[in-house]
DNA sequence: TTCGTACTTGTACGATCGTACAAGAAAACG
DNA sequence: CGTTTTCTTGTACGATCGTACAAGTACGAA
């Protein structure tokens, strides 16, 4: 995080003499809750990108375009700011997983599209990254865990209906660990061989 | 990291006006390869605690006792520091492996006995964070992935003579995604459960 | 013993951090 | 309309950071 850009068209000289004449000064059109919301995003890229413990109010203020003290209006103390963004990404994940629900209700063969879901999924590797700094950090702090409620139960509460709740708990695992691989390795998935070990897993 | 506990025994005052009478200083014993392993386990520690983002200098030294010079001259920068840390890591890791390689061969139910070994690996969940925290590092700077070589392939290459290369895989990435959400939610491992999934993959 | 190298230690500098706050502008409300 | 509240923005302070370095000591080679 060496010398990370100047935000634009803010004030050139943080610390400089006080003027004695303020004059006047222009603000956007107000949003808060679009704000919070574009805050709580570039926080959130910023997680991904820099980690969770690397991640500060300015860096964020500056991937979304605004003052640093609107980061910390909304978001006063770093954990805050580092919830928002990990809340923000379980809502992410969220939405995919109703389309995962959508698409394995429907599959003709389960193990086969689950496969292509996980696929699909590995495509953006910045949004996995996040998935896990998020459970790096629950598993440090306690107060983050019902956070992590939709993404260690999401999936086996899709699959329990299909293959039961003992196959669906463990496939869920298995898939932790494929992605958790292919994210530390950097290489694709291998399809037919996850195919074949949810086969085994269902019965 | 507010506020962590001075150092025992150095400079009082940091930044203080310049003493023209240096007098004598006091200097322990040399010993530079058991004083870089003690940093490094140290940095192994403070990874763990803090997390690799949140590491310092400051931080390891001060769990080490060794002044602050002492780790900028083994690791100069950050970089080398956490790299230092995961690294000692893995070689504990590896050290883990080589019995579970014993115990595992001969074992009349490998299940079981596979079982047992991830339930004793989870008693230290400090050690199991600091994995997760080198998968998450090595997912961001390649340069860091072939430390993770031993946690990625280490079980795999233990379990493949006994039950083949792919269910070997399967089985190192199942016992992964079982680790790290007992991990998240601190919970204890479901051991039967645990033992029938393996046993499906196997055959 | 002398010398050179490797190591130790304390200190320093500039940058960046979390957080706080005052001054103003918009919106909500009466 | 005026007033109150909410939000915006710039700026500031003290702490901590990565990193550099000079001065000094231990120790192996000669």
């Amino acid at each position: 995080m060496t010398g990370h850009s100047a935000t634009p068209g803010h004030s050139p000289t943080p610390d400089a003499a006080p003027a004695p004449r303020p004059a006047r000064r222009t603000q956007r059109a107000r949003d808060p809750q679009a704000r919070r919301a574009a805050l709580a995003a570039a926080t959130m890229e910023i997680i991904a990108e820099a980690g969770a413990g690397r991640t500060t109010h300015r860096a964020v203020a500056a991937r979304a375009g605004l003052p640093l003290g609107a980061t910390t209006y909304y978001f006063p103390t770093r954990d805050d700011l580092i919830a928002a963004g990990l809340r923000h990404a379980t809502e992410r994940l969220r939405a995919d997983l109703d389309e995962w629900a959508g698409r394995l209700t429907a599959a003709a063969d389960l193990p086969a599209e689950l496969t292509e879901l996980t696929r699909e999924y590995l495509a953006d590797r910045r949004q996995v990254r996040i998935e896990y700094e998020l459970c790096l950090a629950a598993a440090r702090d306690a107060t983050l865990r019902p956070i992590t409620d939709v993404w260690m139960n999401g999936l086996p509460a899709i699959l329990a209906p299909a293959v039961g709740p003992d196959a669906a708990r463990d496939i869920g695992a298995l898939l932790d660990g494929v992605i958790l691989r292919a994210l530390v390795t950097g290489t694709d998935l291998d399809a037919p061989g996850l195919a074949a070990a949810i086969r085994r897993l269902i019965r």
